[in-house]
DNA sequence: GCCGACAAATTGCCTGACAACTTGCCAAGC
DNA sequence: GCTTGGCAAGTTGTCAGGCAATTTGTCGGC
């Protein structure tokens, strides 16, 4: 007679929902173990017939996921070591999961601030080639998305996607497929950030009108002025996510 | 009796030397052949088993090669739909991996150019940042490249390595970790643009003196004369760059 | 004390089969 | 004619077990 199986198979219940496969779930729980800080660096991770079977996979779900982990510069496995933690430095931390992944658990604040670092080294100059070189769909996009911001504000869910949407059209219309592939985690920033604020219940100030200076200089194709509107709206935010911590 | 196999296997011959396993080197026959254009976005490669087949290997390693691509958002694959390849603007074009096997083959130029951008985005701010967080093995870390760049010149092979880690050693003064990820992409913007000058011959520029202001500005800690230098360097090499193409 | 060979442990790869999931067709109904 | 529902087929997704390849650590010899 056979035992019945009392144990919760925990990863096929997690998280399986959003179109997200079995090794997704699994890349996703290891992903997060982590960058969490879970499994340290140099740490190495148990073997794979036994990991697997923990998790009630079969190996070859596991190992897949172990790829998108060794893609992502997670993770490193060499036959008789076993596969180890990489050090921080060679994660890929701009690569959009593993920046869910480290958005999953509450993020480290030093993190957080390196990002919002990078966003006010790039967006300002994001936007004098925006001004350069936008054409009439990237203002529309713009637009619309402040559009979306009047509309719903920063405290409902659809107008901070908006925000996002405009930061995302801004880095789009730069036609520099280097920066646009930043878009990703400079809109993480973006994210975190007013999150934060809005957290603190501070929202002293509307950031429909800073956005709308940034947009109109683009839509003029005026360079400077759009630079200097990006980095006045960047250091407001700055200024704000201060005063919120 | 068995038939004799005249057939040279493809991908197990090719280019797995360097510790690359075989799914390491189906992926990276496919990664080129996605980002090189030989396969447009959009359009859906052959089945597993079939194309697993044509590469000589079991399905298992194509299936992780393919993980791999999908980990980089260069492909996309549902069950009866088949792996489509997607837009390039879903793929991660800063991963070290993809950057690689945008340059295996001839790079496109306007990529190129996008990089550079982002290059002279960066480190003048990184710089800024490098000057005021520096410590003393940073410091080393910078005047060790530079000596070995004085020694060895940018003819040869260490001394552009040499130049590389120059740039990395300055993005890790940072102590940002999002800029310190950048590093492997401008790293790639610097070697193709000496590369370019290399070609032509044209070294009008003992690329050292450059260097080493950013690098005593660093040191001093003064950031706004190492942001100064940094751009006089980055603006200096794009001259050197446009004339020699 | 250093160097080389060997053995064990772990990942790497293979085969074959079945399950799950979509898509696209086709028919029925409005 | 258009929409809607179900149905079937095709492709990826997952499973199981076994063997090969590779590397590390150790043990013996020099």
């Amino acid at each position: 007679m056979p035992l019945d199986e009392p144990d919760d198979k925990p990863i096929k219940r997690s998280a399986r929902g959003s179109g997200r496969r079995l090794r997704g779930a699994v890349a996703h729980y290891l992903g997060t173990a982590i960058v969490s800080g879970q499994i340290a660096p140099g740490e190495k991770l148990t073997g794979e017939i036994a990991n697997a079977e923990a998790l009630d996979v079969s190996r070859g779900a596991y190992r897949e996921a172990v790829q998108v982990l060794t893609a992502k510069g997670l993770v490193e496995s060499r036959p008789k070591a076993g596969t180890r933690v990489l050090p921080r430095s060679s994660w890929n931390i701009l690569d959009p999961t593993v920046l869910a992944w480290a958005f999953a658990a509450e993020p480290d604040l030093g993190f957080v601030r390196d990002l919002f670092e990078l966003r006010a080294v790039v967006e300002p100059a994001a936007a004098r080639f925006a001004a350069a070189r936008r054409d009439k769909d990237d203002i529309k996009a713009m637009k619309d998305a402040l559009a979306k911001m009047r509309r719903h504000t920063l405290a409902t869910e659809t107008g901070r996607a908006a925000d996002r949407a405009f930061h995302d059209a801004l880095l789009r219309a730069t036609h520099n497929d280097a920066m646009i592939a930043l878009s990703a985690s400079i809109g993480a920033a973006v994210s975190w950030t007013t999150e934060f604020k809005q957290r603190s219940r501070a929202l002293p100030r509307d950031p429909v009108p800073d956005h709308a200076k940034v947009c109109d200089a683009i839509a003029a194709g005026d360079p400077e002025a759009a630079s200097a509107a990006m980095r006045a709206l960047v250091d407001l935010a700055l200024d704000d996510t201060r005063s919120a911590m």
